[in-house]
DNA sequence: GTGAAAGCGCTAACAT
DNA sequence: ATGTTAGCGCTTTCAC
């Protein structure tokens, strides 16, 4: 059977309050008591059970992390630096996985079993921060942010639309004209953020975005693949910008099947600058977004708020840097059509 | 203020043990009572609280995984699978993170906050089996086991030594001579066992390899590129078969970085077929394994032994094959001394 | 500085 | 079919 602190009181000749007060270092505790104690606890191997703490003191040290689909490489670049900054300050991190579909189980967490929860897979019009919210479990938006009819609310994501302009001027400046875009989901932040962005500094140069050249998808890397290979038959461009490295990663994808060189035939920039876009053999030109930074600005916060409720929100926009690496270059004169 | 049961059984006019019934669909409750219950919950927003409920049933519903760092690829292609199959099991994930350097903390695991506890990260010698087993927790390790020396143990990994084997094999049809291995850490199984049935193989087919060409190091990219640059330097070869992909990720880096062709000028074969190695820019062949599988092997044993803890152990050995890629090719007369 | 007792919210055993 | 009661293991008053 599991031992608990009566075992460990009866064995150290103290009462079990006293054994709860002194595994905690409470003041109040003898040193020699203590130390009688600790050796009890030692010896039997002796583990505060969390339910029983849990239950009195409305603590578990646990945060949830509402997170995609882990096989999407996107979430583990984002999840690494939230678990890191998490496990640093104490805590254990909670997967609640989303779908996408039918959105997270709520029931975990609402059950009282989370100190707060992380909020990564966010779309437009989920009820999910305003109910998290109401039952006052402290909570922030990494990455992809809700847009706040009326009150503010915890957020940490990228500048996605200086991002997304600077791709274009690199574009315009590279002398591409015919640009197109894979963009993300249009009821995400990111998708909605960086295809304007993207749009609105194009628009400033004098270069339109043509409708069929721009592709609202999922950020899969399938997807990626096949919207890519749909939009080089329909529409061919010689620059494309994608809304996540995933996405440019099947772009990638497609274009070594369709025979398409990079950067030769076609220039790729993605956005994020997950781990996979600088090994060797992709090289690709992409936004910088330092998730670390972002993870620690978002789990600092968050956890600020697990120790004082009552903390002013705060909306973090993390500062990104444009990454040139091989796969961006000039139009050819053969290819790229100019006025 | 948090909505309890008790709350739910006014509403209703029932007492509070009946709600708790009613909730859970227990026999002995009326249709008629049942529906007032669940209604009265809804309108209140009623969850029950995690921490009672665990504190009475010892059940959370909640597995720890302990796993590596997530910045190490192999770890979310491990996860995905694992992770997938609890979640449709009803069960949800909880990471305990491994740096490699202290073991994983062991309270979270043996605070009674878990059902069940999945191990990918244990060393020849750890303690944390033996422990976990004597405090009943059912468990199992997954990917990497520790020789059990007496009692068996819940275990569910890859056919190390015939992968391997196969590794050899083809290196030799091809013709190759002088191989090197980048082999994992001496005590990890899968190192061990790779290392062996690499080298049992080639002896077999009267390929002796040189101790210069074998190197013990971390599963790691870093390791894998810095260690591929020194034993190129070294102690060249044509073909190079590194104990998981990760491993040969890091030399696929550090022979681009030395102008080295692939697979003109080298042979590099992997070890997992994570879904990086397939990626088009890529195009690694190696060991297949099949995670997903593995996985469900894995959790639906450990599933089952929480419903029966008398259930006996099962070691689960997973078929493995070889997946021909882009990276692997006869040694060039000029560069493959033979004989 | 320490013990006794209450109580967190739930399930389960026992009545009826 | 439902209410009453006990109790899971812990932290936290409240005495002394």
């Amino acid at each position: 059977m599991r031992v608990t602190s009566i075992d460990v009181a009866k064995r150290a000749g103290v009462s079990q309050a006293t054994v709860s007060r002194a595994l905690r270092d409470q003041p109040g505790t003898s040193q020699a008591t203590r130390r009688r104690v600790r050796d009890a606890a030692r010896e039997l191997g002796y583990v505060p059970l969390e339910s029983g703490r849990s239950l009195v003191t409305r603590r578990s040290r646990r945060v949830g992390i509402v997170v995609g689909e882990l096989s999407n490489p996107f979430y583990p670049a984002l999840l690494d630096p939230i678990v890191r900054e998490l496990v640093s300050r104490g805590y254990l991190p909670v997967l609640i996985p989303d779908d996408g579909e039918h959105g997270p189980p709520t029931e975990p967490i609402f059950d009282g079993s989370l100190d707060a929860v992380v909020l990564t897979t966010s779309r437009a019009g989920t009820p999910l921060p305003d109910e998290i919210e109401r039952r006052g479990i402290p909570f922030v938006m990494v990455n992809r942010e809700v847009a706040p009819h009326g009150r503010a609310r915890a957020t940490c994501v990228p500048d996605n639309v200086a991002g997304a302009a600077a791709v274009a001027e690199l574009l315009v400046d590279l002398g591409h004209t015919r640009v197109g875009t894979l963009a993300g989901p249009a009821d995400t932040s990111t998708g909605a953020q960086r295809l304007a962005g993207f749009r609105d500094a194009l628009a400033r140069r004098g270069i339109a975005l043509h409708p069929d050249a721009i592709r609202q998808v999922p950020f899969t890397l399938t997807a990626g693949t096949e919207t890519a290979v749909a939009l080089f038959a329909e529409h061919p461009v010689t620059a494309l910008f994608c809304a996540n490295d995933v996405l440019a990663l099947g772009a990638l994808d497609a274009a070594a099947r369709l025979g398409l060189r990079v950067p030769e035939d076609l220039t790729v920039v993605g956005f994020d600058d997950i781990p996979l876009a600088s090994l060797a053999p992709v090289g690709l030109t992409t936004v910088a977004v330092d998730l670390a930074a972002l993870a620690r600005q978002a789990i600092a916060h968050l956890v600020a708020r697990i120790d004082d409720p009552g903390l002013s929100v705060r909306e973090h926009q993390q500062e990104v840097t444009l990454r040139l690496r091989r796969t961006h270059a000039a139009p050819e004169p053969s290819t790229g059509a100019s006025r």
